[in-house]
DNA sequence: CGCCGCGACGTTACCGGGAACATAGGCTCC
DNA sequence: GGAGCCTATGTTCCCGGTAACGTCGCGGCG
């Protein structure tokens, strides 16, 4: 009931009546402006760590004209990947003072999907966008809507439209096919997913340059659509293919419906054919037989993407790192091939 | 050139000029307000329309006191379950007309990490906060802190301090109990996950319950920490165990890497012993043996937390609603037991 | 015929911060 | 010893909306 105890919700004006001092006071030593007296910025700190005080957030962004929140654009949710990615992205700017708010396009809609997915943000109030896993066709419309705010793609070639973060997708295709070639696969076939992903398109180039620079045959490429569905119908036709000892694909999820269909067509892995996959799933190790696969640093990532858009937001600059190097995990599905 | 077009992005204001009205006009048009002269708000609209004009959000949560924003908090990040629940959520929460804010909690730490989420959050400025997968003590810290916002809690039990939606856990359990029991097995141990998480003690519970009911013995469950890695450890210790025929783990993820344990003692799925999981992740019916399992609709899920806390906020009666029933589905790990 | 009520707006005052500028002491330096 | 400057702080206004209240014209009614 005392006169010096409000009920609502502290704010700056009460904070400085409270400690003797004008509200632009307490204001800068919640900054951390210079010039500030030692007794001073002590006496208002205690007086915001007794009410509890926690700064108004939509005034502030009001008063400065930024809203330190990123939007992220996440196009294929719920899987392991881009949702790992996400959270890193999520963890670091939380680090960095700033939120997040994401939207996660449906993979169904084409085209329409990534422009309302910015409208909703824009009008949500962010100072720069992060757009993961997308494909080739969202990057074209981001082109051009996204007029003013930084945006950064996770995505693997330099665009001079915007900012890139990305793991090296060829580079983990070339450990691949390498780690296949050394086994001793001649004829190595790729299932890719759907090539308007930009990550799809950038495995399936990855593995046709080194097979091209390795001297071998280069079949035409399998193309899924991530499911585990899709590697499944893959494998179930193996009888109307032409023959091949590896296959490499462009995610553990459809390299999981690969052994699930050679099983059903009693083709052995890796005694019949050698399977390697991508991502490395936390589950891909326990896969019967273990997958082989490339694996993606996906915090690395996020936190290096989080780190170029703050640099940019900041005036800093941004750098020019490499990019996140894959690492190829050997298990059970590979293996030479029986010819040798 | 011209005196009407200015750089700057346009306001209230700037839209009430060219209108010929002022402001405040301009915003009972945008808020429907009633008592507008049809061709008033026709002229204003013209404006909006042409200048692309969106609302600042910021200015409105200021003066408002609201920022149409949920908070999220989940437990158990990249896992399929929260992460598609968390997903649902998202787009709900937008078709709403909310936007969502989410942190990602470490499974490391405990107790203090939902507190630091919560700060986070509310340093931001939500107006509700949902909280995806918890643990017990999560529960706990949340009832200290999170007085005045609406909370609502994704866990199977009602609780006086919280909303609550889920799935119902038990039912979910005891379909799994009672498929095995229908196909004549008397043993059945549960591989539990961590029993401070809330679904997981529901699990155990639905379980232990249902074999009660059924008269048939209980044996102590086994407790894994939700990933494949237990699930392997608890089958490849298999020789050491009391006997079983069946077993129901608390999760897909712990149920492969059960498959996976077995095949390396050279136990058989399903014909030395059946598994059921929990959760039909989207590559459980391509595991070897493909899964029977207990689906959850997180869809349904995200969409009713969303559904209860937006009635909420909005002074609507929340209702009450049924826990969204669990279905089972059954595939190649469950078959009749040899001994019969 | 004058008063009332109401529909359709306009005016003003906030919401809670921050930028820009103003001010008041203390110190240096010639 | 006063001009000039730096330090520490206060004043005022503004960000872009919304709430609350004021105003004005018009139709109904006693």
């Amino acid at each position: 009931m005392s006169a010096g105890s409000s009920d609502d919700k502290p704010n700056l004006r009460s904070i400085a009546s409270l400690a003797g001092v004008s509200h632009m006071t307490v204001s800068r030593v919640l900054n951390d402006h210079p010039n500030i007296r030692p007794e001073t910025r002590e006496k208002v700190l205690r007086v915001v760590e007794e009410l509890n005080y926690q700064r108004n957030s939509a005034a502030r962004a009001l008063a400065t004209r930024k809203s330190r929140r990123i939007g992220v654009i996440v196009d294929r949710p719920v899987e392991i990947g881009p949702d790992s990615t996400l959270r890193a992205v999520e963890h670091a700017a939380r680090e960095a003072g700033y939120s997040v708010s994401s939207v996660a396009a449906s993979p169904d809609d084409d085209g329409v999907q990534p422009r309302e997915a910015v409208a909703y943000l824009t009008a949500h109030g962010i100072d720069a966008l992060c757009v993961i896993a997308p494909r080739a066709s969202s990057v074209d419309v981001l082109r051009a809507i996204t007029d003013g705010i930084p945006t950064l793609i996770v995505k693997a070639d330099d665009d001079p439209n915007f900012l890139t973060a990305s793991v090296d997708q060829r580079l983990g295709a070339t450990l691949a096919v390498q780690h296949l070639i050394d086994l001793g696969h001649r004829e190595i076939v790729h299932v890719a997913g759907p090539l308007d992903w930009l990550d799809a398109r950038a495995r399936e180039r990855g593995w046709h340059a080194h097979l091209k620079k390795a001297g071998l045959h280069i079949p035409p490429a399998f193309v899924g659509d991530w499911s585990a569905d899709s590697g499944y119908e893959f494998a179930v036709a193996f009888d109307e293919l032409p023959p091949f000892t590896a296959i490499f694909a462009a995610n553990d999820q459809m390299a999981l419906g690969i052994l699930h269909g050679f099983r059903d067509r009693g083709i052995r892995v890796p005694e019949d054919v050698s399977v390697v996959g991508f991502d490395d799933l936390p589950v891909s190790r326990h896969f019967l037989p273990t997958l082989t696969t490339v694996r993606q640093d996906f915090h690395a990532l996020g936190t290096l993407a989080v780190e170029i858009l703050v640099a940019v937001l900041e005036g800093d600059d941004p750098g020019k790192r490499s990019r996140i190097a894959p690492e190829l995990i050997v298990r059970e599905s590979t293996a030479r091939p029986r010819s040798m």
